[in-house]
DNA sequence: GATGCTTAGTTAACCGTTTAACCAAGGAGA
DNA sequence: TCTCCTTGGTTAAACGGTTAACTAAGCATC
């Protein structure tokens, strides 16, 4: 690995000259940029980043720290933000932290360890945020990706959850349907909340009551979603619709849907958050709450350049994208749903 | 951001007896540790990785390169590698070239100029490996992952492919089935060709002719399952099974067979290779050759440490795993297969 | 008390860049 | 011819660590 001073000699010329004419921050009489570009090519130099970055103070890379990459809402995240790293000519960089918030403290002292010049977070839900509070006051800038952390001030791009919960609503209830569950993801996570807060004020709209029994807490993970599916066929309870607050649950339902012999949306209608476009074909007609998650990506990436940069002083901003409602199979008008039990099972569950 | 001479100061100690607290490498005395570390404490100080990259000319950084995190089968292995580069405390970062051979040239690049220690790399289809051959001879350490590049030596962890196709298709021929179609990766691909080779040999270990009508091939891709079982599915042609190649085109294939209103097992067989657990509930029913993502990982991440610390040395060394197949309801036996088409699709399909 | 051996700590060179400060030479203006 | 700019280049001091070489002090041995 060569360094800048074999080139430097090879070209029979300063060390200076040699950075001035890779970075061109100076004028370089035209043979001289020739032969040190000769000399680059023939050495197949590779400027040393890390020697660059100790001098000048940053590294241009930038951490992305996710909870959970199995989750298809996140691919979309990461290609925006990339690409408009990239673009940029900064490096970014992806790890994931399993919704553990013992990784995620790890990560983030890797990457201040690293110097990276910023960081994506969608942290993972936990009470202790010290680790990220120091990572801020320590000088590297944070952007806060779908998930605010409360009690620490960053930069943030969010989605309007409420708008889009309302609107999934308001269209059941457009739809003739009266009683309508919710899964919602884990209350400590302020996105959930707020969905659920949309799916409540739909209903008020509507005049109609918030039902305690109809509103069932998840976790945003596959077997919850599972779990309370089959919960609520099993009761029913006059449910003719339910409403899934994202879509990694949503296959967890339809587990459960396939287990009882249910079919929706013949026997059930279903509304969710996320598309699940890579996902079976029966998911391409679900009705969904779909999230702009490449722009998303895109703004949060672009968002935290321009905060190391400077282009961005004072006070913390915070982009609310909107998600829009693309309607589609799974959900039918009450009228048309079929709400007594089926018989029998179609289908056996296996481990 | 406080640096090590700031903690020497304040502990009243030259920098060098900082340094060596922090990494054990010297005898210090208990009570000049103590208010080493208080100093440490005090100061919030983060050891400067990159300062110290620059000295001792190892970052402990490992990049990982993959070409498409929208596919499933790639969580498991960033995981496996993950884990076992934090274990031993290397900082694992990934990227993703959505299989653009620009952006893996660029993304190689940029890895090198940080100075990672090593890249773990499943590479994106294309004839110039040059850059490849260049991150390899100028120091890092690189483990080709599923997929070995033509023409470059490294070490590798790949999947016995031609065992896992033939052992699939050995269970269909079981099942009675004769007339049974491929859809194979795009055949520049070792591993591609490889499963497709096995699905011949098992063939003709059952002496049933390889008809090319029934080797269509794909590309990995799901537009690509989506096209060509439609295509099957029209012609028919006496096919009672198919065996698809990836996971990402049999959600394609699902797509088709709704379109038509063909159900499976009781229209068709069909097996698949990787394991779709995310996915509906119906593909957890799949039949399907699962590749042992977490491992393959884990191993790679391992051979490179390895490789990179001098623990191992001499050729480059191949690890072939070997793949489970998992046999579940989407296969039945030739008999019970109905062949003719059914008359009227059960669902049109939606843009 | 001189000598040598440990032990605990410090000094200073170095890693590969960037960049401010400096310098030499050529040309213009007086 | 002398001074003063430009222009195009070089020198050398950082950046924040690591670590080999060195020193000082304490102790045992003779």
């Amino acid at each position: 690995m060569s360094t800048i001073v074999e080139v430097a000699k090879r070209a029979s010329v300063s060390i200076a000259t040699v950075s001035n004419v890779i970075r061109g921050t100076k004028r370089v009489s035209p043979d001289l940029q020739e032969r040190v570009h000769a000399a680059i090519r023939e050495l197949d130099y590779s400027p040393n980043a890390i020697a660059r970055g100790l001098k000048v103070k940053q590294t241009r890379m930038l951490g992305m720290v996710l909870p959970d990459i199995t989750n298809p809402f996140f691919p979309g995240i990461i290609r925006g933000a990339e690409d408009t790293a990239f673009d940029r000519d900064y490096f970014l960089v992806t790890a994931n932290t399993d919704e553990q918030i013992g990784r995620e403290r790890r990560l983030l002292a890797a990457l201040r360890s690293y110097r990276a010049d910023g960081i994506l977070l969608a942290s993972a839900p936990g009470s202790d945020v010290s680790h990220i509070r120091r990572t801020i006051t320590s000088g590297v800038s944070v952007v806060f990706l779908d998930r605010p952390v409360s009690g620490v001030e960053a930069d943030a791009v969010l989605l309007d959850n409420a708008r889009g919960a309302r609107e999934c609503v308001r269209h059941l209830l457009q739809f003739g349907h009266r009683r309508i569950a919710i899964i919602t993801g884990p209350l400590t996570l302020q996105n959930a909340r707020e969905r659920l807060q949309g799916y409540e004020e739909a209903l008020r709209e509507s005049d109609v009551p918030v039902d305690p029994a109809l509103v069932l807490e998840g976790d945003y993970r596959l077997e919850s979603g599972h779990r309370l599916a089959k919960q609520l066929l099993e009761e029913r309870a006059g449910v003719s619709a339910i409403f899934v607050c994202n879509g990694v649950m949503t296959v967890g339902v339809f587990n459960a849907f396939e287990e009882a012999g249910v079919e929706c949306p013949r026997d059930i209608s279903l509304a969710t958050f996320d598309d699940l476009t890579l996902d079976h074909s029966s998911h391409s007609h679900l009705t969904a709450v779909v999230q702009p998650s490449y722009e998303m990506g895109a703004r949060a990436a672009t968002l935290l350049m321009d905060r190391i940069e400077g282009r961005l002083t004072g006070d913390p901003v915070v982009v609310r994208v909107v998600p829009t409602l693309v309607i589609r199979d799974s959900t039918a008008r009450r009228d048309l749903i079929r709400m007594e039990q089926p018989s029998v099972p179609r289908r056996r569950a296996r481990s």
